[in-house]
DNA sequence: TAGATATGGATCATATATAGATCATTTCAT
DNA sequence: ATGAAATGATCTATATATGATCCATATCTA
């Protein structure tokens, strides 16, 4: 659809967005740094951290785990040595299924 | 700057996003779901879940987190109740903290 | 082994996020 | 108290993500 895409997400979706915003919101605080400044560092304009910190679906995903990174908060709760072994078993995972998913005579596609 | 927006993101960001990607794969593969519907399931063209899967910095923030709820992955270990007591008692926190950052004399801005 | 289906990648038009600016309000330091 | 500084909110132009499409390759089923 070429039309005015209204999105819809999940109210999970809307309520963990919101908490990483707070959450850099809290960071930055706590590092006594300015609205400003974090933007600077983060390399975006202030109405645009003005939107990360609001928890705006909408902000590019890297700008958020930028933000995120830069005032301390680890997704995961993992340093960057423990997402990479996270990332690679997530690939042996992945290499164990079926590369191709197949609905051939499949009608339902079940959760199970 | 006006001019074209060469982002840089910290690594530790790239390889979460890039995790993230691809618990998503591994959340679809595990349902059996095909690119295409999980990408209608999201609401977006296959080439975005693609980016998605990949881990694209440049992607929807919502748009990660819908699809990551859809194949059943919950940032932050919790279910929707527990985000947003989380989310409360983010608020609680700042709270408590100075609403405005002065940098009036000061010139250092410490991360202690 | 075939044939059908899913996936990877690339391109282009268009809807949209972002930067930048402005103004009002709040909050802190002195 | 008063002023200076930070923040909230809103608007516009422009850079850019997304949807759609196409083609090539990979991979599963029968």
């Amino acid at each position: 659809m070429p039309s005015p895409t209204t999105r819809a997400y999940s109210r999970y979706a809307l309520a963990a967005m919101e908490l990483l915003g707070k959450m850099i919101r809290l960071g930055r605080l706590r590092r006594k740094l300015t609205a400003q400044e974090l933007a600077e560092r983060v390399g975006v304009s202030r109405s645009t951290l003005q939107r990360i910190e609001k928890g705006d679906p909408k902000v590019e995903f890297g700008l958020m785990l930028e933000a995120a990174a830069i005032v301390g908060i680890k997704l995961f709760d993992e340093d960057e040595k423990g997402v990479m072994t996270l990332s690679e078993r997530a690939d042996d995972r992945i290499a164990l299924l079926p590369k191709h998913i197949y609905k051939a005579g499949t009608q339902a596609d079940d959760d199970f």
